[in-house]
DNA sequence: TTGTATGCGTTATCAC
DNA sequence: GTGATAACGCATACAA
């Protein structure tokens, strides 16, 4: 049944044959007891329906399911606090996980955290690894220069930036490259515009901006803040891409469908889903090489929220 | 530790002393094991990043941990076909969960199914459970209800229908009553228009709806194809809600900023999750109250992609 | 190539 | 109120 082949094959087949007939079942608790192997993986993440928890969750779960593998999840609850992961990551290795990925903004490097990933191995999904540094992470930073330097060659003088929830890491990331962005070209970075991923935030952004005569572009951090901040605009006066151009990230479904449709620069998460999921069982298995490492570069979408600043006069 | 009261309370102190300088926790594995209970709950959904899914699981989740049980999820193909729910159905029986909950549209009703659910206690999701009719679903019936009385009350004199995919029940289940509705008021149900859930399927729908001059209102299956209808009708010159209405299902984040904000008929997913959960907790262990039980009611939200019909003439 | 002990960390039962 | 002991169903190592 363990796929030996120090068996003659009248015996196995009988063996077969009986399995068959009794239907039996190895009792998972009991194999898991015996090998101290349970072959679970664990993955925290915010009880939230956020687009990229799904989708990265999706990219998880094939991968696991691929190399034999089952996933429990433990959810915390929204803008959770350090010690709620703690206790979610308890959690998972009480239940018995060999791995976990951590899908949530938990800060790797504190004491709390380092006696539980020298037991269990663990990553955080939108990072590198703990000790390597292979290229695991969509690079925020990569998001960032590719949205301001679309709007740059278009022509836009400058580029505003609505930031997600500073509670994210790929918050930081992205406002530090979108202003390097602006530096590079000899540019002073606007104030930073706050919100927090949902829609509600974007349309608040979006009567900020409305407000600024002089604003031309808009890098904002998600889809779906997108869709606010352009309600905004518009009910102010203000058409996109005609007065302003925006681009947004992440590539959800509905980006293509908004009026105008969006031009963002698209995350695989799906993709980085797998590739986690690779490299907690490359630990746990103590193989660093995990076979095929899934795509993880951002790309750009060009739709129709983006176009050249009008003509000055 | 397992809060038994036939202890001397010193004994008992010395216990839980000992657990927290050694640092004990129960070996998962071992107390299933030994008590032939995993407090393991099973999720088969498909590996979509659909709203409903996500939402769905948020709430069982929730639910879960507050009786002490975790989940463990077991990812289906999109369309797949009953023999893969039969095998996510066997892997999730095999890791031990000792409840599972359908997130997809499983006919229950088969040999193949009824042995196991014998054995395994299971429901579906998004309909009442097996033998009881506790009310565990969404109606999906008045969901469609609302949709058109809503309608026809603004004074349409019918109403279109784009369907979503038939590989679901909620299909069905909608279409019938959105049928019934308008036979109820004497009007005879146009055709209806096939679609599947996705955007692209609306923006399709859309066009033929625009080819049509006397449609004046819509009722579609979801808020994703709502937009990509939306837009298919302003492509073509039609306005939302001037000339024609439209309301959609599910309210997702979005929904409030559609242009124009679509009025849709929402589903309680997250509390329909809760509600899942604690049913086949209860069937686990024998009871059948589950304590109160979480709202399913769908309820109208009006916004702006509805209004009465223009004057005639 | 096949059969057989031993132990994995609990729970549950029963004697004390 | 407390301590000892037999399962639980498998994997593993080793004897045959």
């Amino acid at each position: 049944m363990s796929g030996q082949d120090n068996v003659r094959p009248e015996t196995a087949r009988r063996v077969l044959a009986a399995v068959d007939e009794l239907g039996y079942r190895v009792h998972a608790a009991a194999a898991s007891l015996a090998s101290g192997r349970s072959r679970v993986l664990g993955v925290v993440v915010m009880s939230t329906d956020r687009y990229s928890s799904a989708a990265l969750g999706v990219g998880i779960e094939q991968a696991a399911a691929a190399n034999g593998y089952t996933v429990t999840t433990a959810s915390v609850s929204d803008h959770a606090s350090g010690d709620a992961f703690l206790e979610a990551f308890d959690r998972l290795e009480q239940q018995g996980a060999e791995g976990i990925i951590l899908g949530v903004p938990v800060e790797l490097d504190t004491p709390a955290m380092r006696v539980r990933t020298a037991r269990t191995p663990a990553i955080r999904s939108e990072r590198a690894s703990l000790e390597d540094d292979a290229p695991l992470a969509v690079d925020q930073r990569a998001i960032a220069r590719l949205a301001v330097e679309h709007l740059l060659d278009l022509g836009h003088t400058t580029v505003w930036h609505v930031a997600g929830d500073d509670y994210w890491i790929e918050t930081e990331h992205r406002r530090e490259a979108w202003e390097q962005a602006l530096l590079a070209r000899g540019l002073t970075p606007p104030p930073v515009i706050p919100a927090d991923w949902t829609p509600e935030s974007g349309y608040r952004a979006g009567r900020t901006i409305a407000a600024i005569p002089s604003a031309t572009a808009v890098f904002v951090s998600s889809d779906e803040m997108a869709f606010g901040l352009i309600r905004a605009l518009h009910e102010a006066g203000r058409s996109v891409p005609d007065d302003i151009s925006v681009v947004s990230v992440d590539d959800i479904a509905l980006a293509a469908y908004a009026s105008p449709a969006l031009t963002t620069v698209r995350q695989p998460f799906e993709s980085l889903g797998r590739a986690a999921a690779l490299r907690v069982i490359a630990k746990i298995e103590g193989h660093d090489a995990v076979g095929e490492i899934p795509e993880t570069q951002p790309t750009l979408v060009i739709r129709s929220s983006t176009a050249p600043p009008r003509p000055a006069g």
